[in-house]
Parts: C-alpha cells; sequence; structure tokens
DNA sequence: CTGGTAGTTGAAGTTAGCTTTAAGTCAAGA
DNA sequence: TCTTGACTTAAAGCTAACTTCAACTACCAG
C-alpha cells in the first residue's frame, strides 16, 4: 500500500482501462498532468480518474485527442472542476451524435433503395456519390462521417493495434 | 480522344472522384486491375467505374479495405459483374448499419441520462465504461464501434491527410 | 518532329494514437 | 539489505490508407 492517497500509473491504468504507456502519451501531449516522488515517479490525485472518464467519454463520441485536449483546456484552471464543469463540456455531443445518426441512417435509407433498384450508378446512387460534393442538392447523399469502423474484437476501447496479453 | 473506348487513370480519377494515386495504390492492393498499353500506361474499362462506385460505398459503410477486397473476391471470375451481383455484395451492408445506429443511439441516450445526473463515474456512466468489458450486463453501456470521427471539411471522402490545391 | 501534358515507378513520407523495446532506476516487503 | 516488481526515458515501430517525390517515359495535337 502507498502511504498517501495518490495512485502510481499502474493503479491508474487498471481502474481506468487505459495502458499505462497511453497514460504516458497522454501527458506528453498535455491532456494529463501528475506530481512526481523524489525519485521521479508518477503520483495522480484521484481526480484524474474522472478527466480518463472524460476522456474516454469523448474518445466514444468520436472526438480526436486534439479535440479532447482543446475541451480540456477550457476547464476552470485552479480549481478541481464540478460535475457542472464536466457537463457543460459535453452538452455539445449530443448534437455530434445526433448528426451522425442522421447520416447513417440516411445512407441506411439510400442502401435499401440501392438493394431495390440495383443500381450502385456513380451518378446517382446515394451510396456512393463521388467527391463532387457541389453537386449534392437532392434527397439522397450523404456522405458518411468518414472512418468508420468496427473491431474485429467485440467490444473494446479504440486501440489501434491487437493487444498481447 | 482517345482512339478506343478505354479510360485513362486521370479520366478515371476525375469520374471516380478517386485520386490517381489511390487507383494505383488499389491496384497495387489488388483491388482492381488495368489493362496496359504497349508504353505501359494503364487502361481502364468503363466498367472500373461501377466497382469504384462500390468501393466507395463500403467505405462509406465503414469497411476496410480488405474487407473491400475480400468482398470483391467474391465476385464471379470471367464474366461481367451483373447488377444483382452487386446487390448481392452490399446486401450484408444493411446489417452492419443497423448494429452501429443502434450503438450510437444507445451512446446518446446514454449521454442524456449522464447530462441529467452530471455524474461521468468512472464505473457507472455509459459514455466511459472502463475496459472491463465482463462487467457489461446492464441496460447502459454501449461502446461505440469505434473509430468514428467527423472531417472538418464539410463532406469529403475519407482522406487522412489534407489536400492541397 | 516537337513540345507539353499526362503517365510511369519505387521509395519515402504522412497522420493519429498509441505500443514496444532497451537500458536502466525506484519502492517496499521480508 | 536484498530482491522483485513496478516504474522511468527516449526512440523506434506499428497500422491503414494513401500522398508526395524524383526521375523518367508516353501520348498526341500541331
Amino acid at each position: 500500500m502507498l502511504s498517501t492517497d495518490l495512485l502510481t500509473v499502474g493503479e491508474v491504468a487498471r481502474r481506468s482501462g487505459f495502458a499505462a504507456s497511453a497514460l504516458r502519451y497522454y501527458e506528453r501531449e498535455g491532456l494529463l498532468s501528475a506530481a512526481r516522488t523524489s525519485g521521479g515517479q508518477r503520483r495522480y490525485e484521484r481526480h484524474i480518474l474522472r478527466r480518463l472518464a472524460f476522456i474516454r467519454a469523448a474518445r466514444n463520441v468520436g472526438l480526436s485527442l486534439d479535440e479532447v485536449a482543446a475541451a480540456l483546456a477550457e476547464l476552470p484552471g485552479g480549481r478541481t472542476p464540478t460535475k457542472a464543469d464536466w457537463t457543460k463540456l459535453s452538452r455539445g455531443w449530443r448534437t455530434r451524435l445526433d448528426d451522425q445518426i442522421t447520416a447513417l441512417t440516411a445512407l441506411r435509407d439510400g442502401l435499401d433503395s440501392c438493394i431495390g433498384c440495383g443500381c450502385l450508378s456513380l451518378q446517382l446512387c446515394a451510396m456512393s456519390n463521388p467527391a463532387d460534393v457541389a453537386a449534392r442538392k437532392g434527397p439522397g447523399a450523404a456522405y458518411l462521417p468518414a472512418r468508420l469502423r468496427e473491431p474485429t474484437e467485440p467490444a473494446r476501447h479504440p486501440h489501434p493495434h491487437p493487444q498481447r496479453p
């Protein structure tokens, strides 16, 4: 046991679900900070866990780390953020999710008619409109928000690499 | 004008919306093939455009290039694919899209309650469940399919790099 | 035949978001 | 005090999906 109530990287990793290497990476990127022991090891305060929860949530919603960093930078400096602070940050996600759902639904409905007509025509099909964005006026044709990939594993947090056990 | 009805890379690029470099890349990866002139330049038949439409559509739905390649490999060899062939390939996308919409909707609804309660608790909040996947039993807690990113630009196909004009 | 546009190749570069490795240091229970 | 496991760093590596570069060649209108 530690003599203080500070957490080591290992503990934070275990309790947050992030790999220790990810925590160090986040620190380098300015998303996190930690106190150090005299020997140079990281010691986290427990509120880092809430911050990490926010980060994971934001990533789940689709924010890039840069965007997360920008959001975190809006937290009031000095004092520990309150519930209200966190809530404020995440309020904008609602719109984002709504947009994403709308885009996906449009795509699915477009797919339905595509399957019906068998078209897949380059000019007309809602599923594969070419890059000629200006031509988009009509009812179909919603591009996906881009980069939507389902992991092979059932449900893990988005690590690009397979994790060795 | 060309003497035949074959298309150059440039023409295919213009008409499909893919960059010429992407077309060459796809060829290297086995998704495409092209005839060659005596001088070694590529000449595409017009049905390549439908194939490319399929590829873009599949990418829009969220398939990786590997998955697209696998799907294309199921096309009947020898003869030119019919509408029915293409339709068969894209039928499975419907399920995929349904799943993605379900996951997003669950996340949004979870967010609603999160904003209500201001929790963002590491253990309980549906928005940021930790990696402890085994613990997932209850009603909340749907991870996103992972990697859902909205481009800064309004609507372009998913090029990871900013395109210089 | 000539000139300019368009095409060719292989190799290296890009981006995000981490992980892995190597070589070494710290912390703490026995 | 010793030992073992956890920790430290910088640097390199990884993946997908391309793009960019350099050096060169082909095509075709005039």
